[in-house]
DNA sequence: CTGAAAGCGCTTACAG
DNA sequence: CTGAAAGCGCTTACAG
């Protein structure tokens, strides 16, 4: 029983070949003769022989890991872009390091050092933001950083960005579209440069289009949070008929309290639209209307910038547009043609 | 802009001492001096310099990583469980090697070569099973394995187990005490460990009640699954009024089926037990009485297992209780004392 | 407590 | 195409 794993000096010795050509074998485009390769192949399989990405890693300054910085991993978003993300990975042979932050302080900063410290290829954060030194640091040592749904980027690093602000620009003209009289604007206390995005567009809009518009944040982002939310805004005298709701797990939430809290019906009493279409929007408890964050696409764009693109200088930047889908949150009647709306 | 990371090296120059002490600095337990360990903790902080686990990992035969190994990690249940994983890793100082399997032959072993390649110090999987010849590989290579409701162990490794029949079971008699008279099970075709247990246990009972019973297995452990066991089960001549669905998830579309497609009430009408406790159960369009897995306490005990533990040669396990979630889906007027129930 | 030296498993110029 | 040799950044006996 070798507790020991095989390693290049064994393969080579089986093969009767030097440990350099068993190196080479393993090396896509080192050149190899096909009878050299043949023999090594077969003592590798034989033996077992794994090539220790620990040492390749060390010597060829390229590790092959991509670290995953992320908060509250198990919310429905947040488990579907890692997802993605690990399989996208996955599929370009790269491998993923999660990392979890939580709220605490110096928690990001940690996981990054965590990062470095393995000498990963590259950190891509799905919430939190580095400080601007240590993505610095990162860069020196030719880390490349990926920052989703972040306000700014860094020299060198890609900025994926959504188009926040346009979808609550949307969110009014569907609302008012749909015959809402009184639109009420629902977030949580988060603050991230997605919500406040969102958010900016709303206001702009409703403010543009002279309405008068409620206003509510709450806590954290969430289910409960959208419970609360609902609470409040439910039981006002100017009860509002139209929600635009910041994220779909804090709307699913509302649509539960008025529901069962208040009989109030949605989409009959109450329209609703949200932002990420997380699995429970199509429940069909739920059927919300929302935006679509095109997670598949933000992963594979993600990953392919990461494999390619010689380390710029500048901070590179892509924006998607979210996609709405529509559902049966946004009171009947109004025109589903949605291209033509505002 | 030096692109390459500080090294041992560096700092062992700028504090004016020799490599070894850096590393030694570093290194718990080993003996350094009050003075030399404040000089070299000064410089390293000043250059930056994180060390390099990839080398020390090498050179240690010990990563600090753990691969989690997870199919459709994207999934309410999955999530948590990852979730809790890697902040319990985290906590110990490990760090997690994210790797998705899917339903392709030769996903797991794959998966396990992945891990092998980067000398994880051990592997997690959250479902899928390595074959024997594989695990036997790995615990050649010191590699430990946890198996989270898997059906049997290898030697070394630890397996954890969930009294999955004993939670059928009690459902049987949970149900018989609602007053239902015609009960159902409800599961999909995944034929996973866990689910054959919970449907072992849930016929196991009925039949030593003397009860008839419906039996529906469908499709993939999902949401839309329970849409259709629930367009099934409820267009039945003999209609059932009390279910165990295996899953949540499973489980939520069968209320949701229930609710919006036939009008059925529940609990009135319909009495429904399920399985896991996702956050949706709690939600109140739900409010599904369910048995929860112990997702914390199993993250924990498996990292305390892999952080301390010599490898012994038998498989160990370690066995958990899921705890009844009493709520709302279960028929009112039925004895709210759960422990005095079988 | 400390440093010089050997070695972990690999890759990569460098000759041939 | 192939091998001998140097070197990646670290740790760890081994002396002192």
């Amino acid at each position: 029983m070798p507790n020991s794993p095989v390693s290049a000096k064994d393969v080579a010795e089986l093969a009767g070949v030097s440990r350099a050509a068993v190196s080479r074998c393993f090396t896509p485009g080192a050149s190899v003769s096909p009878e050299t390769r043949a023999k090594i192949l077969k003592a590798a399989d034989k033996l077992g022989y794994q090539v220790n990405r620990l040492a390749s890693g060390l010597i060829r300054n390229e590790s092959g890991i991509i670290a995953l910085i992320c908060a509250e991993l198990s919310t429905p978003y947040r488990s579907q872009l890692l997802a993605a993300l690990t399989a996208a990975l996955q599929r370009a042979g790269k491998v993923a390091l999660v990392i979890n932050t939580d709220r605490s302080d110096g928690s990001v900063e940690q996981a990054l050092r965590q990062a470095i410290s393995y000498r990963t290829d590259a950190a891509v954060f799905l919430s939190g933001m580095p400080a601007k030194s240590l993505a610095e640091t990162c860069r020196r040592n030719g880390m490349r950083l990926v920052l989703i749904n972040r306000d700014e980027g860094y020299p060198g690093s890609l900025l994926v960005r959504l188009a926040d602000a346009e979808a609550g620009r949307r969110a009014v003209g569907l609302l008012q579209a749909a015959g809402c009289r009184k639109l009420a604007l629902a977030s949580s206390c988060a603050d991230t440069p997605s919500l406040v995005g969102r958010e900016r567009g709303f206001r702009a809009a409703a403010t543009k289009a002279g309405l008068d518009w409620i206003e509510l944040r709450h806590g954290t982002t969430s289910y409960e949070t959208g419970l609360e939310l609902g609470m409040s805004l439910l039981t006002r005298q100017d009860r509002p008929d139209g929600i635009f709701c910041t994220t779909d797990l804090m709307a699913c939430g509302i649509i539960d309290c008025a529901r069962w809290r208040f009989g109030i019906r949605v989409p009959d009493d109450l329209s609703l639209i949200g932002f990420d279409d997380i699995p429970q929007s199509g429940w069909e408890g739920y059927e919300l209307t929302t935006f679509q964050q095109p997670v598949d696409e933000i992963a594979e764009k993600s990953v392919e910038w990461l494999l390619t693109g010689g380390a710029s200088e500048t901070a590179e930047e892509v924006s998607f547009v979210p996609i709405l889908k529509p559902r049966k949150s946004l009171r009947r009647g109004f025109d589903p043609d949605v291209r033509a709306l505002p």
